[in-house]
DNA sequence: AACGGCTACCTAGGATAACTATATAGTCAA
DNA sequence: TTGACTATATAGTTATCCTAGGTAGCCGTT
């Protein structure tokens, strides 16, 4: 995370943030980094030791399927995720909650 | 936290809705949970082994100082919690901070 | 005045999750 | 063959919320 952040803002959201990112297609792990990067403006910028836990993690739970595989362009061999049907339906149960979430931080304020 | 939802969610927020709420007045513990709840229509509902701890975080960061006092209409004797200045300098910030991992959030999806 | 129910505060221990720091290994250019 | 880079991996630490209790005082009822 972006060191002037509270770490603990992403707690709870790691998971909602990479199945959003691999909803649009197969990702390997240093590059799901740097397109978190790259969509928040460098907001988003999560260590290796966060990620790779977080990706067998969600790998057990059967939410992603992992494939390693040869570069095409040299460099070494990569592990690419992609969303399983069941990860599809996780996250559109995460985005929910996180709605949820949101809105009540915000009726919290001014509520009467 | 509502039986329903990730409790993760909850970390890393909860300094937020408890300065959140507490910034109208003092209030004691118990009546904080209570005022959450009324607030979210009963969606946050955290306990109090989640509550005092908290509290007690926050007073000894010097967000929060504490008072007990007796009941003027009967009860047990209650420890009031008033917010301090630099209870709400930290509320501010943790407010523009959650505002701004809120934006990132959405920025990710269809970000291309 | 003794009992039970209620309110209110407190805390030890367990689980979870992100971070720090480090390790391993292959690729590539000089 | 050396060093820099890319990529994956994980052990150990830390922080925080929850579970599951416990203590204590107030009050109405019998």
């Amino acid at each position: 995370m972006n060191q002037n952040l509270d770490p603990n803002l992403l707690k709870g959201n790691l998971d909602l943030i990479l199945l959003t990112i691999l909803e649009e297609g197969e990702m390997y792990g240093l590059e799901i980094i740097q397109e978190a990067q790259i969509r928040t403006n460098g907001y988003f910028d999560f260590k290796e030791g966060s990620l790779y836990p977080a990706l067998h993690r969600l790998t057990q739970a059967g939410l992603l399927i992992s494939e390693f595989r040869e570069s095409d362009l040299g460099g070494p061999r990569r592990k690419y995720y992609t969303l399983t049907e069941k990860g599809q339906h996780s996250l559109a149960k995460k985005r929910s909650d996180w709605k949820q979430f949101s809105s009540a931080i915000d009726q919290l304020k001014g509520a009467r």
